[in-house]
DNA sequence: TAAGATATACGATGTTATTCGTTAATTAAC
DNA sequence: GTTAATTAACGAATAACATCGTATATCTTA
């Protein structure tokens, strides 16, 4: 069974989490509440419920249960664009990159000669 | 109030529409029940409710309404990638396709030609 | 060791999303 | 014109998501 994709609320908690955990609930609570209004228990919830879900780990050991995600921000961040490529892009990366990349003006210069880089890369695939 | 970001489901009607739009019910049923088992009344109320949302205009003057989405696929694309971005790329596009690049080789030749040329247009905002 | 603080567990409730059956209206065919 | 077929409308059932209050257990400390 795969990690299932996260929902909007989840993806908040793991945003958190992947500063700063191994983190307990209040660790994270305390973190979540700097960005949006929510109770103590209502972080609680969601954290029980995404570890039943298998997005989290928990070491219960401790009164206070140590939480962390089970995959990292990167291997999220592949999963998330993976599936927004199939259900808007019709599977194509270079039609969703060059959607991104289009209508937008803030990219550094730094940043483009990243891209061109990995472009290189991709294109000589040696690996 | 601006246009909500389409669910699962909604975006695989959409996906339909972008394809055979302007389209009654009947239309767009059918080439959904060509990907996955849903029954027509199932179609009509999202098309109802999606109507309702704002995703899609009607034209009512026939028995049979015709359906249309209120925003293209490429406005669409950007609207997902945007929400993408901030919500799980700290905002920065060149992360996201570094991300979108990165562990990927099917990319064709002429994709990535298409993607530098776009990045020398960004790299020299000249227009 | 009793009181207070802090934690988990659990269940109730509200909301949104999704599916579909039934009914009523309109159109087409005979 | 009556029957068939086609359609929209509506509401109900189900599931997923999200929120939070209450109960209970555990730890701290005075």
């Amino acid at each position: 069974m795969n990690t299932p994709k996260p929902t909007k609320t989840e993806l908040a908690i793991l945003n958190v989490m992947w500063r700063i955990s191994p983190a307990t609930v209040r660790q994270i609570h305390e973190e979540l509440i700097k960005k949006a209004k929510t109770s103590y228990t209502t972080t609680l919830k969601m954290l029980q419920v995404m570890h039943q879900k298998g997005l989290v780990s928990r070491n219960s050991e401790q009164k206070a249960h140590i939480y962390q995600p089970m995959l990292s921000k990167k291997e999220t961040q592949v999963q998330m664009i993976d599936d927004l490529k199939h259900r808007l892009f019709g599977g194509s990366v270079s039609s969703l990159v060059l959607q991104a990349l289009g209508n937008n003006s803030e990219t550094s210069a730094e940043e483009i000669e990243e891209i061109k880089a990995l472009l290189e890369k991709v294109e000589t695939p040696n690996n």
